[in-house]
DNA sequence: TCCTAAGCGAGACGGTACGTCCAGTCTTCGT
DNA sequence: ACGAAGACTGGACGTACCGTCTCGCTTAGGA
């Protein structure tokens, strides 16, 4: 996520620090912990860190950027269920979303960082790839899943599925308001069953 | 939308100006368009309107309440589709949803305000009862002359039917950056249709 | 002026260079004339002569010091006149400082080194040993050659009429503006040969 | 020194605190006292006025104007000394000088001041008038009643006697190093009255 | 016709954070 | 142990907005 891959040949002049490094991601969330995701300034984390802000513009260019390193820290991969069914798998992933919303610290960070997204690019990528990714990751192995195995639609659009799947939580979480839960998770479990189920006469059902 | 919608009981003193309501508004609206939403700042709108930054705070305690109200004037009512076919009236309203996603200026206003949102009550409540209800009260519309005319299940719940279909689209356009076209609007109303269809047997088909 | 003047006792490890020596000193010198003196900054004289900053630290403790050395390279020596009489050669002195006052760049600069010199002893010292102690010995000389001619009073003070001949430039040129030409070192050649000038019936005159 | 001499008619809008004016330029003077002149910044100004840095670019563009202003608070107008002679006079005057290079705050502070004037007019400008002006009013003064009683003589350039005079212990103080004293104030006059005094037959001597 | 109250534009107020710059030091590598 | 390169902490810079607060002036209704 930073700049420097390395692999490439050493660069001259002394390298940058890991300590810092820590330091400042370790300082990013805690300050994000305490005081809430817009009201954390670069200011403070390089003072938390005890740390030049140059060494923080040397970085990164946004806060978001640098938060979503941070947030990379503490973010588990998505654990891809397998109970045995698509019903299952599906279900066990919603939960996972209904426990990822239901921190009470996400609702502004997502919400700031998607209104970060739409001002920088370099940020939207970041997301996408670091979030993101992961989570259609998880759904497009459970649906393979399920086609495999018969349950689903063998000519199923894994992306189509997917955001129906997840985006009524998300248009939820951030703008109407509606339940994000486990008898939400339910529902919706079984509309994508009935969208993209075998028809019938196949396994699932 | 004002926190005095009273023309009861006139209160003493000078009233306000509405010039300075509408050069307000204006200003916004063109700054808006102009140097983009998150650009905009209370300083530079009350320069624009040519009015003091008091008046401002003194209608609006958010630069967002401010800018929801601005948008009310431009925003024009959705028009409920009645093509006599759920499909027809649904793909109607996806095609005006495409059409709103499609502005270039939509992007960092609506993650803005989803930002605000989730920063303040108020803006939430703004945006809920200005726009998502106006959306919601289209959809459930058209979904209840669905049910009525036996294309869609009786035991629907609208809600979730209405997240449904919005949801995808709000997600790719906020998050995934997924497609937001006429395909999808058409991907997005057959899975609907599956979803929420009557059983065989029933008038839909 | 640096502090290894020793080509005596080789020491261990790399040599330092004279290249980098020179080129520091170059560069200094050039971007004095481009950017002015106190725009000039170690970090820009390190990168234009293509050398590490601590090259400059470890040579240098301020810029100062450093500027005085470099400024030791260009400065040609004072040469003391000799015409024959003290009023000639007092002239032939004032021109010269008239010719060094006169140089657009000096003005920034002498009164940077001046502001300098009341922080640091050591820039202190190095300006009054490097450059005005030149020109007082060349004052000294042309005062006693007046005595020994008995153009002047033999029991002059050369300090004082050192000061009562130079101090005026110095002080309009760095506070009150006045003028510092040819008609004014004049004016002032002939106030010292009336203040220090042996009485009538002697030599002078 | 502000840029509003007022009288002209009142300007719109709030008008500016003299509280916060006194609060800065006291804050000023206590700091130049504290840390000396150079190792003052506009930070800790506002700091320990309590003001915001706003305030005090609003008023001042560089911090040397400010100093100027500051120091008008706290310098006493200079007593022109009448003493019934040249001689007593000028020496009152140079005793006065004396005790002005004497403070120990002087040194950093007048040759701070000294490098501001060769990079700004307006700074140059400010000292000039506010500083320079006055000493050489009263040195104007002096001489002139010198004149007048015919101690000094009738022809005398009152600007060069002034430079002969008072330059010899500004070259001292802020580059020779030489004694600025008592002794060297008598010295100096005596210079003074050979150089400009009337010639024998009239009062003086 | 005045009085009171709240509006108005203008702009200064105390603050906070911004992103940049430089000082002076330290750490890496290669020579 | 030198060299360059470029990292490091620290702190001031000058700017931009924030939301609040005076100013003098205007605009109404009620006395």
């Amino acid at each position: 996520m930073t700049e420097t891959d390395s692999t490439a040949g050493r660069r001259p002049g002394r390298p940058r620090s890991e300590e810092a490094h820590d330091a400042i991601l370790s300082a990013a969330i805690a300050l994000i912990r305490e005081v809430g995701y817009d009201a954390v300034t670069m200011e403070a984390i390089a003072a938390r860190a005890g740390v030049g802000k140059a060494t923080l513009y040397r970085r990164w260019k946004e806060k978001e950027t640098l938060v979503i390193e941070a947030l990379g820290r503490i973010l588990h991969a998505i654990p891809v269920p397998d109970t045995g069914s698509a019903r299952g798998d599906l279900l066990g992933l919603m939960r996972v979303a209904v426990g990822m919303y239901g921190d009470p610290a996400s609702h502004v960070l997502l919400s700031g960082l998607v209104a970060a997204m739409a001002r920088s690019p370099a940020i939207a990528h970041a997301m996408r790839t670091g979030f993101d990714a992961r989570w259609r990751a998880a759904m497009r192995q459970v649906l393979e899943r399920g086609t495999a195995r018969g349950e689903l639609r063998a000519e199923l659009d894994v992306e189509l599925a997917t955001d129906v799947v997840s985006g009524p939580f998300f248009y939820r979480y951030l703008m109407s308001g509606g339940p994000v839960d486990e008898p939400s998770a339910r529902a919706l479990v079984e509309v994508a069953l009935r969208a993209f189920g075998a028809p019938a006469g196949t396994s699932d059902r």
